[in-house]
RNA sequence: GCGGAAGUAGCUCAUUUGGUAGAGCGAUAGCCUUCCAAGCUAUAGGUGGCCGGUUCGAGCCCGGUCUUCCGCUCCA
């Protein structure tokens, strides 16, 4: 167990040393649970970014990608229940340093009093629950000399809400006040739109929205580097089905998802699923895709089956109709006709795939050389089509004209893909500080390159080299980054 | 939020009853070198996380605070 947490401490000292992660104002000594992506970093996520994408997008024909702005209209919140759902006063007894929901603590003592007492307390609790009067809530607690379970003591700390969502203001808004949030999940801006996107691309169900973009949670505790963050990024796509169907869809999606998973280089041992066994108020399936990081199995991607609960909370608290007219015949040979569709839900913490791919690459390799020596480096062997640089050319030494036909064969591939030049060090330093950053192939120029027109090319993953022509180089990485 | 551990150069660490900070690696510039980090020369980098206190004097003692990791807790 030790090695493992030594080895997550040294994944994240390595992400920051080669740019891949940085504390987000770190020059302020940071802020917490906020991550920077560097020069590295933000390649390596975008090129997952666009795998999702056009896995998603175009390789389903039946997919469409949206952008939706972060900011939202409030009710959108309200008719999602996460202005209800998503935030509760809480309480702290000072002596167990136990933290109770306030309307659970409330509720439990409830139950030692009789009826007429008890129903008495609930009313004036949902009075004061109602008004948001935190302080009225505390002198309840402290006036019923409601006590902690644990420490059997009345010492508490102020009441806090404690909401998920992040507010800030805007401008005008015509109703409620003039806060807005930051949303917390990518999936409302797909809700609202569904008739939009349904309509002007004439889309059929089943099909689905795809988006990716950030979703914040001031969640009270976010830790493990970028596992949990209070700023992340989703990758998620809500597939709309004739009612009825959507287990055979939720099925569906289960395999395909895990699938494209292990297509990203992930071993099937280590991914499983996870069924939840206690289902949100939203959802008549959901399960997990799980990774099993450094710290253990957790959350990659949720499958949900969303039933029609958002479509219709919107219909309602917007007072518009939201349907679709389905042209299909059914088994009585009529059109299945106007209903609301249900929702399969795939959604992917983009950060937390990046973990999972760097944590899957970075590796510290010993090896004994053939003179006996002791030999070792460590390599990120990121997958050849994600890999935020794809190939090093190297001019073996930089004189003799060799930097001048490597310039030539940069030009040649940098509109293709992404290469980085060096002409620094000897070659074997060159050759470790791509395996650093996970270069997964270098090209050397060297002096019968000048007589023949060959170069070596370096694999990452075995470090054997073969020569080819240098005419060969572009056509060879091109054809090893799509597979 | 509670408890534990930690924070000194880009990285890994030294500086031992408190006396104004060093090394290795790395980086940069150059030399040497015909394929897997190890040769030579030079240079740059730290108000010791931050703020305050004790002291003639604090990296070291004390208080607070920020951040990270671990265990709880939390995560509709």
């Amino acid at each position: 167990m030790s090695n493992i947490t030594n080895n997550f401490q040294e994944i994240i000292s390595h992400c920051k040393e080669y740019g891949y992660i940085f504390q987000s104002s770190e020059l302020y000594d940071g802020l917490s649970a906020v991550y920077d992506y560097g020069q590295m970093g933000a390649q390596l996520k975008k090129n997952i970014r666009d795998e999702w994408w056009k896995s998603m997008t175009q390789l389903h024909d039946n997919i469409v990608g949206i952008d939706a702005a972060i900011f939202m209209h409030p009710t959108v919140w309200k008719a999602s229940g996460h202005v209800d759902n998503f935030s509760d006063p809480m309480i702290d007894n000072k002596d167990s340093n136990k933290r109770y929901r306030v309307d659970h603590l409330i509720e439990a003592h409830v139950e030692t009093l009789d009826k007429a007492a008890g129903d008495a307390l609930l009313a004036e609790m949902d009075k004061l629950l109602a008004a948001d009067d935190l302080a009225g809530l505390k002198s309840l607690i402290e006036t019923n000399k409601i006590k902690c379970s644990i420490s059997k003591t009345c010492n508490w700390t102020d009441v806090r809400q404690f909401n998920l969502m992040f507010s800030t203001q805007i401008g005008s808004v015509a109703e409620e006040a003039d806060t807005i949030y930051l949303r917390p999940e990518t999936a409302q801006g797909i809700f609202v739109n569904f008739l939009n996107v349904q309509k002007t691309g004439r889309m059929k169900i089943p099909f689905g929205i795809a988006q990716t973009g950030k979703a914040f949670r001031n969640e009270i505790v976010a830790r493990q580097f970028i596992f949990r963050m209070r700023e992340f990024e989703q990758m998620e796509m809500q597939f709309f089905v004739r009612p009825g169907t959507q287990m055979e869809w939720y099925n569906y999606w289960k395999e395909t998802r895990k699938k494209w998973h292990e297509s990203m280089g992930i071993p099937t041992e280590k991914l499983r699923y996870h069924d939840h066994v206690k289902l949100a108020h939203y959802a008549d399936a959901a399960l997990d895709i799980e990774f099993e990081f450094p710290f253990g199995w957790k959350e990659l991607e949720g499958i949900h089956s969303r039933t029609d609960f958002d479509l219709s909370q919107h219909a309602k608290y917007s007072k518009k109709k939201i349907q679709y007219f389905d042209n299909d015949l059914n088994a009585e040979g009529k059109p299945y006709g106007n209903y609301t569709p249900f929702v399969v839900e795939t959604s992917v913490g983009l950060d937390r795939l990046f973990l999972t791919i760097v944590s899957l690459s970075y590796l510290e390799e010993k090896w004994t050389k053939e003179d006996g020596t002791e030999d070792s480096r460590v390599v990120m062997k990121i997958p050849a089509k994600i890999a935020p640089v794809k190939l090093a050319i190297l001019p073996l030494l930089k004189k003799d004209g060799l930097p001048e036909i490597a310039s030539q064969l940069m030009n040649e591939c940098k509109p293709h893909f992404h290469c980085f030049y060096e002409e620094k060090d000897a070659i074997g330093k060159r050759y470790r500080r791509m395996d650093a950053i996970g270069t997964p192939f270098c090209v050397t120029i060297d002096h019968q390159t000048k007589e023949d027109n060959t170069v070596t090319i370096r694999y990452r993953d075995t470090m054997t080299q073969e020569r080819i022509p240098m005419s060969e180089v572009k056509r060879l990485v091109m054809e090893k980054i799509c597979c």
